[in-house]
DNA sequence: GTCCCAAAGCTAAGACCATTAGCCAAGCGC
DNA sequence: GCGCTTGGCTAATGGTCTTAGCTTTGGGAC
């Protein structure tokens, strides 16, 4: 029998594409059954690469959470330029990815809009965000949570409420985006406009 | 072999206390061999009572809607005497309960409260709400969001903004109680005062 | 070029799940 | 007292993850 050539990288990539293919349940619907499946091999021969389910459940939040961490930085780093067309720039000179870093409301904006479009644009790795978060990164390493955090700092309010401020826009998004996800919003009305209503609200608030 | 008396009542009530006894994870780890057990029952009986897990599901699930659905209710009625000592009253005459409904941004305040403190002491159950709430009941029909609805309206508030203002409230709401549930405010900052600055900001932002 | 061995695949088997089919007895209605 | 509905059971099927142990591949050492 000819060897398939695993490898750590290419099981979790596997997991990763059944995940997203899975809309927002992926993640939940994750099983060894079908990356073995999809990666023409038997289910025991991926224990050979991953720690059973919960390792490869492991793997691919970790893969998710900096992938989101990615996004969310350079959405603001490049302003104009959001997410998908970073590749057509590429040819660009180097410099050019030094354009200053957005600061204050605007990069709080543009933060939660690349998290937003994140969880749209792939339902299945937000959700594995969420069950990660927690565990991993304690306090000031880089992670979705300290951009957020980072963003805020520089809004300029007393610093007593900087926590209180990160909480509080990490709730918004986050439950926008969630009940975006699972339906809860039944009605026509533009969803887009009510995601601005929410940011422009809270962050014109803050104090 | 004497019956064991079951009813789908009785089966609903049991998986319940499952889902109660097992934490936040409580709903997603809901089985039918747990219930059985807990009942003093072989598997497959339970489907003389409910239509399969699925079915047990969408039961529990209507169940705790209701169930926060009145909670919410009991927390717009009564201002002063929150959830637990409502049966404390019981014995006072029944016009007490005619006490005015409070309105506007009050009425908002408490019914986020409710929610949260509602969540807090059954996360299973809170759970079980998010994956019901979409399929079930649609606009107009008593529900939380329904109550959010009418809390919103009485704000005097513009109503082409009213939409808005109820997908507000209920993303920073369930953004909130979800991250906490999850453990994700690592750091040692008082939740509570959070959850008062979210609520407090966003409602005073509200036009 | 050969040999050897670590690593990567496999099958088999066990412990849980949910579900369906079909049997049997309990106990209520008449 | 008889029967029939109904609520329990066992057995069997197919799905999941996991462990154990075997086979074979393919590359590095010599």
């Amino acid at each position: 029998m000819p060897r398939a050539g695993l490898s750590r990288q290419a099981v979790v990539d596997l997991a990763l594409s059944v995940v997203d293919d899975g809309g927002p349940s992926g993640w939940s619907d994750l099983a060894l059954s079908t990356v073995a499946h999809r990666a023409g091999v038997a289910v025991p021969s991926l224990y050979k690469h991953v720690d059973g389910l919960p390792g490869l459940r492991s793997a691919v939040a970790a893969r998710c959470v900096a992938d989101l961490t990615d996004a969310m930085a350079r959405a603001i780093a490049r302003p104009a330029t959001d997410l998908e067309d970073a590749a057509a720039h590429k040819d660009a000179p180097a410099d050019d990815d030094r354009r200053a870093t957005l600061a204050g409301a605007e990069a709080v904006r543009a933060l939660a809009a690349a998290i937003r479009a994140y969880a749209l644009a792939h339902p299945g790795r937000y959700r594995a965000v969420q069950s990660a978060e927690t565990a991993a990164l304690g306090p000031g390493s880089a992670g979705p949570v300290e951009l957020v955090a980072r963003a805020v700092r520089q809004l300029g309010l007393p610093a007593h409420r900087w926590v209180d401020q990160v909480r509080a826009i990490r709730a918004a998004v986050h439950g926008f985006v969630e009940l975006e996800l699972g339906g809860g919003f039944g009605l026509p009305e533009d969803v887009e406009m009510s995601f601005r209503y929410l940011l422009d609200t809270l962050v014109a608030g803050l104090r």
